[in-house]
DNA sequence: ATGAAAGCGCTAACAG
DNA sequence: CTGTTAGCGCTTTCAT
């Protein structure tokens, strides 16, 4: 039921209210790359869960770049509840330091004393590795992700773990930028290795190399296994369909929003939400050629 | 250089700001579907260039509904000094009206008096249809869009005039919502029709209907060609790679950003700018094979 | 119960 | 030119 002023019309005038009552409703959400596929349904599910508790989200984009990410935090903290940090490349000590300007939820990323959503990739990994070698490779190659990637150690912590554990080769590539560009420009490293099976950091970088290796007529799966990370839309679209290891995109956000929406007082600031991931086997794995 | 008090760690307080001032340097941006590939990087452009003029950007998702439309320029109204309204579903006369609420900038719309930032789709869409006929094609289909979409409209227009001028059939069907599943679930409908070749609202619903056409051993470009609309990054990476119209969507958001913070007496309210489209031919499409 | 008044942090107008 | 003051629209507190 709205009340006679609601239905003339009139809407309360939210800054006025933030300055006294020092909640402003608001969220920032900084991620980045909005362009990249992977955040869309992240941001898309933050939004909608935002306002359904009668909050609005400020969205950000750092480029990639970590010196941004600082900058942004301190832009939106007085003009924001709280923000959500996606796949910081930022140091724990900045984070740290900023966590005192403004109430912060960190996603992809476990840091120590602060709410924080995080996938199981290292499961993923483990997962992705086991499927690799379960199909008779031996020498498998990481195509690793950027510096500063919690999720990049994590994946590979895991997957030198994994296949240690498993009795094969892994080779560690990288850093590099988690773009579909990168992963195409690292097709002849990944070659020159030797590996009959990779791992990459995410869909994009696999999709690139992807690209790469049909340029030069390289046959997947038939001579090269190539899994990704992520379960982007684009996965089941290209050809062939890519292996990849699913992460709950959508339910991170709201994850996050909810954290940070919870009461300070029932805020355990320890608290970290871990997210399942899922092996998606599809059309890029095969068996081991040799 | 910074103040001595800037340096110290001041900010500045906006929300006393706005309300003494009446500027919220805030800006909202209401898109369809955030998780549609379109969106992204014109909601990137846009964030980039506000900041850029130290405003920042509220992001909003309709989920593709007309009522949530006019809900969320209603919520947002008091908190920002304009909203950005992109590829709006409602109607003329409700636009009208929330302009007298916000000042409102729209994409992918011709609004009489109303700034507006479109892509000269109506250019693209008979750049499509003279392709296909060059290759022989005299039995068109359109994938239509969704209802109340001007930019379908004009496609619609466009396309129908110059089949016409070029002596093609042209077969429209539709309303389609502007997804891929819908693209897939018009495979039969377009086939009916003996078309040859087949122009898409978007690139999505072209890529749901190739996707539909594989399944059924329908091969393109052979049997059917395929031209979308949009070039999203998605549609270099399919195969066969898609022949579609690019649209400047990052600039779109850019202008459109622009537009808005122009000051009011140097704002042409009628000012629309139209930006220019491009086909792209790639491998979608080929000769008649009658 | 209902109503008046103070004040959140800032800017703009005005006085010194 | 510098310093003081009023008041933006709301919520909260305190007096009636």
């Amino acid at each position: 039921m709205l009340s006679t002023a609601e239905s003339l019309g009139y809407r309360p005038n939210r800054a006025a209210r933030a300055l006294i009552t020092g909640r402003t409703h608001n969220i920032g959400l900084i991620v980045a790359d909005i362009a990249n596929p992977f955040f869309p349904p992240l941001i898309k599910a933050a939004e909608s869960q935002a306002r359904q508790r009668d909050y609005h989200l400020f969205v950000a984009d750092t480029n990639e770049d970590p010196v941004m990410e600082e900058q942004l935090v301190q832009a939106l903290a007085k003009q924001v509840d709280g923000v959500l940090l996606c796949s910081p490349r930022m140091s724990n000590d900045l984070i740290e330091k900023l966590r005192r300007e403004v109430p912060l939820v960190v996603v992809n990323r476990a840091v120590d004393g602060l709410p924080a959503v995080v996938m199981d990739v290292s499961n993923g990994a483990k997962a992705a590795i086991e499927h690799l070698v379960g199909l008779g490779h031996t020498d498998l190659a990481l195509l690793g992700g950027p510096r500063g990637s919690w999720t990049n150690r994590e994946i590979r912590r895991s997957a030198t773990a994994a296949a240690k554990a498993a009795g094969a080769n892994l080779n560690v590539l990288g850093p590099h930028q988690p773009t579909e560009a990168a992963g195409a420009a690292a097709c002849d490293a990944v070659l020159a290795t030797g590996a009959t099976a990779v791992l990459a950091y995410n869909d994009l970088m696999a999709i690139g190399l992807l690209e790469a290796l049909h340029d030069r007529g390289v046959s997947v799966p038939g001579e090269l296994s190539v899994v990704g990370i992520d379960d982007i839309s684009l996965s089941r679209l290209i050809r062939p369909k890519l292996t990849t290891v699913s992460t709950p995109t959508a339910a991170a956000g709201r994850a996050a929003v909810d954290m940070l929406l919870q009461h300070d007082d029932e805020r355990r600031t320890n608290a970290l939400v871990t997210l399942q991931t899922e092996l998606i086997v599809r059309d890029s794995t095969g068996p081991n050629p040799h």
